[in-house]
DNA sequence: CTGAAAGCGCTTACAG
DNA sequence: CTGAAAGCGCTTACAG
């Protein structure tokens, strides 16, 4: 055979072979590729033009063994079959890629104890940061997370106290915006449905909840929780159940647009006229939401925006800026339509 | 401070250490915790004990680094905004993560540039598989999958040629499955509706044609394509349009359920009936069309089994096993409801 | 079945 | 602003 292939490595060029068509040392190349501002304007250029004849890529993994650190970052969301998340998620990939970071997503199904066993998975890779969802976990999760001391932001909520930072917004307001919204139009019989209990939702059904009691029809009120996960079928099925154990309810709010759509379509199905009969608001105005029969009122969430903001805050985080604002609120929005 | 950290290094337990404590050699731990078969089961025995003793948890970068070969699989798909992808990326985790396999995600948007930066990218990780979606890339893609030789698996259509591996079903067959559907039902000035036109979307379109022309009604269908991403908005446009441009068709084939539920939404604001005056057949069958108004008649594409399967064969691959299928047709389902 | 040595390709820490 | 040396934590290749 004419030529071997190294019989170890990747047989990529080095940084040694940058470095030394470059005629710079190892390490001047490493701090010119990293943009180490004390090198040499001159060097630089040097290097770069080598790199870029050589087709040089770095090697990610001699990068995080060698500086204890990857350049990944490590986002958990609690689901993925969610319009929601995926959102979220572009967003994040967007600001974060261009910069060389890699992203691990990690998916915890709702379950705090799968994303116990994400979080000591992931962080072997050494993730230079972390995005979470919300602040519901398990004590060990969270003494994982300070052990380690990754940058983290979290997501979907606002923090309560001032030593985590946070980019979301006020699940409970959005509960109460609604309920109000549904007192507006002349509704007093009112209900709240809901699954895939986690904590956002929890807070939703309290902050509509805290609204019905001020306006004096708190005791007048329903609330139908499910542990299942969410889905069009179940909001037929719990708009069903609703209907038979509650007849005179006038006004529905749905954790998420998925009941609703469903409850949309058991209604009609049904005959039950939506919104005279019966008024709909969903959660979180999926892109259908604006053009089902009837279309559908539902609180907007800034899910793009909320993966946007976090990233640039974890930005900051890892590049030990103090400065960085703790909490991030980016409001929400009632879309006011047909069925309600 | 009392204590500091090491200055360099993760501060968690090393290969080393474990093998101290086990009083073994640093390799024959190695050995034993990737289960070589060659290792005494005493020290096997040992070494495991120790690991666990200790917290030991291996560091993926300097396994990477040593053997030039990571334990990440890369998947890329198309779309995340997208039930199907979603289901198929779970089944492919529910297969690799308990084995011991990251996977990393990359999200191409139906562009093929996208596509191929994100494969330089991720070749960079020394990834140990690929899983990609279907045959249709750059040239340039193609070098450099083949330049690596990374064992891939390629999921969604069937290869023809015996060259790689695949896995899924015959898109062609699935759209004359629909076409002779509609046939059966009496309709004959049929349409095609399509958006987001990949390699599928055409094939499914060819397939359609190709059976309605056997059936002599070529000449009177209609085609509808347009570029842009899928959208329940867009299917409602869209139908609109081939209503007032081709009042008389009387079955439409959308190219996916997004669509479809769109159209449907349309039809109904229209009264147009569904499907007395035109039958609606969609594709994919998303969870929500077993429950719209009409429920919507539906190919049901095998998408959490492409991922589990095409997991596995890639599994046969990366273990260097010479006997694995080339090719595995997994077929689809015409699920016939309300619409048509 | 086991091990000592070398090496993977980078960055850190220190010195100048 | 630059560099020689050491080291990150594993696995490979070879020898026994």
């Amino acid at each position: 055979m004419i030529r071997r292939e190294a019989s170890r490595g990747t047989g990529r060029p080095t940084l040694a072979e940058v470095a030394k068509l470059a005629g710079v040392s190892q390490i001047t190349a490493s701090r010119a590729l990293r943009n180490v501002p004390t090198v040499d304007p001159e060097n630089v250029a040097k290097v770069k033009d080598a790199a870029k004849a050589l087709g040089y890529v770095p090697n990610p993994a001699a990068r995080t063994l060698a500086s204890a650190r990857s350049q990944s970052v490590v986002v958990l969301v609690p689901a993925l079959a969610n319009q929601l998340f995926i959102e979220t998620l572009e967003a994040i990939h967007a600001v974060l890629h261009p910069r060389g970071f890699e992203i691990l997503i990690g998916n915890f199904h709702y379950s705090k104890e799968e994303e116990e066993e994400l979080i000591r998975n992931y962080l072997s890779f050494q993730p230079c940061g972390m995005l979470l969802t919300g602040f519901d976990r398990t004590e060990a999760s969270l003494r994982l997370l300070e052990a380690t001391g990754v940058p983290r932001v979290h997501m979907m909520e606002l923090s309560r106290t001032e030593d985590v930072h946070s980019v979301g917004f006020s699940q409970e307001d959005a509960g109460a915006v609604v309920a109000r919204h549904l007192l507006s139009k002349g509704r007093r019989r009112l209900a709240y449905v809901a699954a895939q209990l986690d904590a956002r939702v929890v807070q939703r059904g309290e902050g509509f909840k805290r609204a019905l009691a001020e306006a004096g029809v708190l005791d007048r009120a329903v609330e139908i929780k499910v542990a299942d996960p969410s889905s069009v079928e179940l909001g037929g099925e719990l708009f069903q159940a609703l209907l038979n154990d509650h007849p005179d309810i006038d006004g529905i709010f749905f954790c998420n647009d998925d009941l609703a759509h469903g409850a949309l379509f058991e209604a009609q199905r049904r005959g039950v006229p939506v919104p005279e009969r019966i008024t709909f608001v969903g959660f979180n105005d999926l892109p259908m939401s604006a053009h089902t029969v009837p279309r559908l009122t539902s609180i907007r969430t800034p899910r793009a925006e909320v993966g946007e903001h976090a990233a640039r805050l974890l930005l900051q985080l890892i590049g030990g800026s103090e400065t960085a604002r703790k909490s991030i609120d980016l409001g929400f929005e009632l879309m006011v339509r047909e069925s309600g």
